[in-house]
DNA sequence: TTGTAGGCGTTATCAT
DNA sequence: ATGATAACGCCTACAA
């Protein structure tokens, strides 16, 4: 190593060392057509030699690109659903030599647009990442539209043709889970529901309804709680649920914090889980390992999902034309000790 | 507006409209010395008007510069701790007109200093944030000093002079929380510590000791259990201390995960929190208000000193020299359900 | 298949 | 206090 610190070698040295022009450097890192096999592979060599590093801050300059994506999320509470977005995002660009640069937001009160367009004109991006449940906000994607930029949707929504969107049938993992309860024996089964403003709410609602109606039981009213997707929601709601005259043997939760609150509220009044009521949330966040009892819950293939939008997400960006549809992806209901048969009074 | 999408204003832009040249635009947007007021406020002016934002790849080509840092942490289950310094740091860059990106690595399996090797030569930063317990794996420090980068730990070790560090006294916290364990009436208290690379486990340790002989009570080496900071090994800590002949009548974990590892366990038998046993952890992360009952708990302010780090990191950066001294941070003891007095045996 | 010239938007240098 | 001009490292056109 010479005593000074080498400066970063850039395409003309490694071009010098290859005997070749920049251009045909440039090929070869950005994978171009129209280059000799022996002329790439002493292009490669000189460039491992070097430990060339193409500079991003030139680039971008010069292709008018940032090489960036965006991640806006709702910055919740309970960090376990973006956390496994976040991850797997994370993965994926490495892989695709794209950098993630993250925009948390909140949605419910209305700062968040104007957050994004601040954000979007602060930070050069290519394109964004919308997990639930900013891709289906409304306004999100009129302003992206208008700022040029193209995004991915993590949504059950996918009424615009020409925008990315990944999704998974929260409905049917609703009915399935909700079945499953009523298979343990449950009639009285209460529900709470997620923030109105999220589509999986309706989605996991209906999927409730549609399992009790297919097993002859009534759907009331009483026994429906709106809820908002956080910890404190689920633990009011369970308290409406347990108040009542005749209360249910079982409780789900659109999502799995407010399933926590429930139990949290069931544990208030000395209730005996799942002896004599059983409670089961949705997504397999890490909360649902971690309660007492560890929550029966659905589990999405989230990292999966996240990695197909990713990449169909830089498609997009590199050749806006070609959409390849995204593979469909399915839910599995993860049976833990929150829920067990019904106590049949004598 | 124009049917043409207007592209986005230049330096060159905003100085013909000001009538100056585009050095003095670039001073003004700079805060650089030697401008008058007058001209100030035109550039400004002009500025406003055609809402120009400079543009990061070319700044960061010219000046050599990325107006990147990064934060390289430990992925855990359990995101609460990293969560607080992520959203603390990214507010923090987004004042400073820094963007920030992210590095989760493995620190237990070997594989961490390679990643982060990769991780600064695949993309440019002009520093690092090293939250716990990166701050203080060996090693690292050594990769960023090589790599030229400079870096704010968060940590309690402040052997470096040439490094930001910004720490909070773990062992006194982890001594306020024994003692006031203590005061309940406690005299048989286990302790689950926490990894032994990690620099706060040991503070923790020691603090807990310092407590217990300070109240002339005898530090009993069947009541310590070796943990590693997540959640099983909180439960298998506490299957052990459950097992002795003579249990312990409170249990303090190293950090919150643990805590919530041993209120599992002890669910598991049965036993009542906090009449039978009292729990605490450390962090007052989000999972120790979710537990049944709450944790007793130690709160960092994490939010803080992170915001600290980040601030004197990009001082660092920008002028290598004044290295003011980082204010010191205090912890708080924050009592929930799950301690209670002892129940003394008749 | 390969190479040359010009420009991307900024900061830095050196005048004035 | 202000300005002209040359880098910075790469990509896009266009040639050859």
């Amino acid at each position: 190593m010479s005593s000074k610190a080498a400066s970063k070698p850039t395409i003309f040295n490694v071009a010098e060392l290859a005997g070749v022009s920049i251009k045909t450097v440039s090929r070869v890192v950005n994978r171009e057509p129209n280059v000799q096999e022996k002329t790439r592979k002493k292009v490669e060599a000189a460039i491992d030699k070097l430990g060339y590093r193409p500079n991003v801050s030139a680039r971008g300059l010069s292709s008018k690109r940032a090489y960036v994506i965006g991640l806006i999320y709702e910055n919740p509470q309970e960090f376990s659903y973006v956390k496994d977005v976040l991850n797997s995002a994370l993965s994926e660009c490495e892989t695709l030599g794209y950098s993630l640069v993250l925009k948390p937001v909140t949605v419910t009160d209305g700062t968040a647009i104007e957050d994004i367009r601040k954000f979007a004109t602060q930070t050069r991006m290519d394109g964004v990442l919308l997990p639930p449940p900013m891709g289906d906000t409304p306004g999100i994607e009129a302003l992206l539209r208008e700022l040029g930029l193209p995004c991915a949707r993590l949504t059950p929504i996918s009424e615009l043709e020409d925008s990315v969107t990944i999704n998974c049938d929260d409905e049917e993992s609703s009915f399935d889970l909700t079945r499953y309860v009523i298979t343990l024996g449950h009639e009285r089964i209460g529900f709470v529901k997620g923030h109105p403003d999220h589509r999986a709410s309706h989605d996991r609602f209906h999927g409730y309804e549609r399992a009790l109606e297919s097993s002859g039981i009534e759907v009331e009213e009483s026994l429906i709680c709106q809820g908002y997707f956080d910890f404190e929601s689920g633990q009011s709601a369970a308290s409406e649920l347990l108040d009542l005259e005749e209360r249910p043997t079982a409780i789900i939760a659109a999502n799995d914090d407010m399933a926590a609150g429930v139990l949290h509220e069931v544990h208030e009044r000395g209730l005996a889980i799942p002896e004599e009521i059983s409670v089961a949330g949705f997504d397999d966040t890490v909360i649902s390992g971690r309660t007492w009892p560890p929550l029966t819950t659905v589990r999405q293939p989230i990292r999966e999902m996240t990695r197909v939008a990713v990449r169909q997400l830089v498609d997009k960006i590199t050749a806006p034309d070609s959409l390849e549809p995204a593979p469909e992806f399915h839910c599995a209901v993860i049976v833990r000790g929150s829920t067990g048969p019904r106590n049949t009074p004598k």
